[in-house]
DNA sequence: AGCAAGATTAGCT
DNA sequence: GCTAATCTTGCTC
């Protein structure tokens, strides 16, 4: 579904809502679900109809990542970062929210930036963003992406290339590569890391 | 009980 | 680019 293409059906939504990536697609190394996300959509109802937006930027928090909330250890805050794969750990910064998907325990994808399938829905280039637009908020924290309101779903099509490049907004292991966008998207947060520095495979 | 820090963003220079 | 907004969590006293 690309933007010109026929708009999605009621119909065609609740089917993609109602087969959902299940628990082994996240009971993977973190970084291969963090780049294997980049396709999904996200599909949540919205009064009597769906929203949906197609996943075009993650990061990838793994153990012994000091940038991790789960660094330290099992908290109130980042308790379902320990859930089962595909559970959603939702937290809160300054004023806004932002979502993971949650691979093994004590790691999680951040979903960083999608583009918005159906009509209404707001800009999701950021994570404050996309969490704004499925009104994510900590009432989802621990909830699931395989049969909770806002579900994971397979897409249509796969980026053709995909830009890895470092974390944006840390101030811990800064360097590593964890960043996964796909090349070229115009919906992917700024700073855009396909121009310079970074390795597109 | 108090306080510093933060996986962000909007708005202004 | 840089700053402020704004508030929750976790750690220390």
């Amino acid at each position: 579904m690309r933007p010109g293409q026929a708009a999605l059906s009621r119909s065609d939504l609740r089917s993609r809502y109602d087969r959902p990536l299940d628990g082994p697609f996240y009971d993977r190394t973190t970084t291969v679900v963090a780049r294997e996300l980049l396709g999904a959509w996200l599909v949540a109802p919205v009064g009597r109809a769906f929203a949906a937006a197609r996943i075009v930027e993650t990061e990838a928090y793994v153990a012994t990542d000091p940038a991790s909330h789960a660094y330290r250890g099992r908290t109130t805050r980042n308790a379902s970062m320990f859930g089962a794969p595909g559970t959603l750990y939702v937290y809160r910064i300054h004023q806004v929210h932002c979502a993971n998907a949650v691979t093994r325990p004590g790691e999680a994808v951040l979903l960083r930036a999608a583009e918005p399938l159906t009509e209404g829905m707001g800009n999701a280039s950021g994570p404050g963003r996309l969490a704004r637009a499925f009104d994510l908020t900590r009432s989802d924290d621990g909830s699931s992406l395989t049969e909770g309101r806002v579900r994971m779903v397979p897409g249509d099509d796969r980026p053709a290339r995909v830009t890895r490049s470092p974390r944006i907004g840390i101030s811990k292991a800064t360097e590593r590569p964890l960043r996964f966008s796909w090349t070229g998207h115009p919906n992917v947060s700024r700073p855009r890391p396909w121009a310079r520095g970074a390795s597109t495979a």
